[in-house]
DNA sequence: ATCCATATTCTTACGGTGTAAGAATGCAAG
DNA sequence: CTTGCATTCTTACACCGTAAGAATATGGAT
C-alpha cells in the first residue's frame, strides 16, 4: 500500500534495504535459529535480497555484528532513576537481562565481543559514572564495576545458551541413567526449569549488590 | 631416538595419531591461533597429517570439542579438602579458574557448551554434592548452585575473552578522544591490568561465597 | 615368508562459507 | 535524454567441514 512500491508501475515488492532493516533482519535470523547457522546467504534470503548486496551497508559480517552490539548496547538503559545508586544498578541490571533475554540466538555472540565502539564505551562509561556517584575510589570501583559485569555476563549466559542450550555432539544421557549416576543433579533438576530463573538472577543480584554496597565503606 | 621410529627401516619420522594427540595439538593450536582460526586443516598441520585422518579417531569437529571439554572438566579438582564445605567451594572456584586459564583460547567455547557428557555431569554432580553437605535444601542449593556456576563463568569468560580480547571489526578509539569522552573508563583503565585480576576474582568469589553461606539459614 | 583382515591414513570431491571485483540496474539532476 | 551516483546483482575464489572410498600399514594365522 505504501505509494513507493508502485512508482513507474513496475513490481517493486521490496522494502530498500537499510542498515534498520538489516540489523532487523539479523536479529531475527540469530535469534531463530542460533549464532550457528547465521550466514550471510541466509539473510539475504530473509531480506530478499543476494548476499552481496549486504557488503554496500556493512564492509563485513563483522562490522554487521558491531552494529548488532551497538543495538543492544543502546537497549540498555541507565538514565538516572531515583536517588539510590545502588537501585540504579538494580535497574541496569534488569534491563541488561532483558536485552539479553530479548536476543537468546545473538547474545552468546555479545558476551565474548570486544566493546570498543562508541555506542559500548559511552554504555560503560556510564554505568561506571554510577559507580563514582556511590563514593567509591578508583580501584575499588574498578574492581566492583567488572564483578557486577562477571555477574551479569554469567547470569545471562546462562540463560540464553546455558547448560541446556549450548551446542554438544554428545547423546542425551538416559533418565534411568541420569538418576543412578548423577543424583544430585538429578535431584535438582526440577529447580532448574525457565520460572526460576528470574528468582536466582534476583537473589545472586542481591549478594553482588550487597557486596558493592560494603565496598562502599574502603 | 625411539625403537619405534626405525620398523624397517623405514623413516617413519612422525609418532601416530591417538585421540590424546589430538586433543594436546587441538589445544595448542586453539589457544595460540584463538577459536576463529581454529579448522580441522590447521589441525591437520600441526599434527603432520591430512585432515580426514582426524575423523578416524573423532567422527566429526563437534566430537573433538566435546572430548577437549571433558579434558577441561577432568582438569578441575574437587576432591573433598578440609572440613569446611565453605573452603571446598572455593577451592573448586580457584580450579575452574586455573583451567580457564590453563586455555584462554579454548575457554569461550567451554563456557557456552552444553555440559552432557559423562565426564562433565560427573562434575556438576560432585559439586552440587558439596552444596547438600552444606545442609542446603534442595530449592536453595539448586539455586546457589547456579549462582556459583554464574560467577565463575563470567569472571573467567572476561578474563580469557573480556573487554580487550574478543573480536570486533570496529578500530579502536583514540587515547585522546577516550580521555575526553570516556573519561569515567579512562580513570578506572590503570586497574584493568592482568596483575589485578587475581585480586578481583578473589574479591567477587568472597562475596558470592558469602551469600552462599547466608543461605544455609533458610 | 605369505596371505589376509583389520586399522590407519590419504585422495578426491561436494556443498557450504565470507567476500573481492566488477557488471548491471535504478534514480535524480542537468 | 544524458550523466553520474547509489544500489543491487553476478561471478569467482579460497577456505571450511566432511562423505566416500582408495591406498597403505600392521599384526595374526598358516
Amino acid at each position: 500500500m505504501s505509494e513507493r512500491k508502485r512508482i513507474g508501475t513496475k513490481r517493486k515488492v521490496r522494502e530498500p534495504l537499510s542498515h534498520e532493516r538489516i540489523v532487523a533482519a539479523a536479529f531475527a535470523l540469530a535469534d531463530r535459529r542460533g549464532l550457528a547457522a547465521f550466514s550471510t546467504r541466509l539473510l539475504a534470503e530473509e531480506l530478499g535480497c543476494e548476499a552481496m548486496s549486504i557488503y554496500h551497508y556493512f564492509p563485513s559480517k563483522a562490522h554487521l555484528f558491531d552494529a548488532m552490539v551497538d543495538c543492544c548496547m543502546a537497549d540498555i538503559a541507565v538514565a538516572p532513576s531515583g536517588d539510590d545508586w545502588i537501585e540504579h544498578l538494580r535497574r541496569i541490571a534488569y534491563s541488561y537481562r532483558a536485552m539479553a533475554l530479548k536476543h537468546p540466538g545473538f547474545y552468546p555472540l555479545l558476551a565474548v565481543h570486544r566493546l570498543n565502539t562508541r555506542v559500548a564505551l559511552g554504555l560503560l562509561d556510564r554505568v561506571l559514572k554510577v559507580f563514582e556517584a556511590g563514593g567509591l575510589s578508583v580501584a575499588v570501583r574498578a574492581q566492583q564495576f567488572r564483578i557486577f559485569g562477571y555477574y551479569l555476563t554469567g547470569a545471562c549466559l546462562d540463560e540464553t545458551a546455558g547448560y541446556a542450550k549450548g551446542p554438544s555432539a554428545a547423546e542425551p544421557v538416559s533418565g534411568d541413567e541420569f538418576a543412578s549416576n548423577f543424583p544430585s543433579i538429578a535431584a535438582v533438576g526440577p529447580f532448574f526449569q525457565p520460572q526460576d530463573h528470574l528468582k536466582t538472577f534476583e537473589a545472586g543480584l542481591e549478594v553482588v549488590l550487597q557486596g558493592i554496597r560494603a565496598s562502599q565503606r574502603r
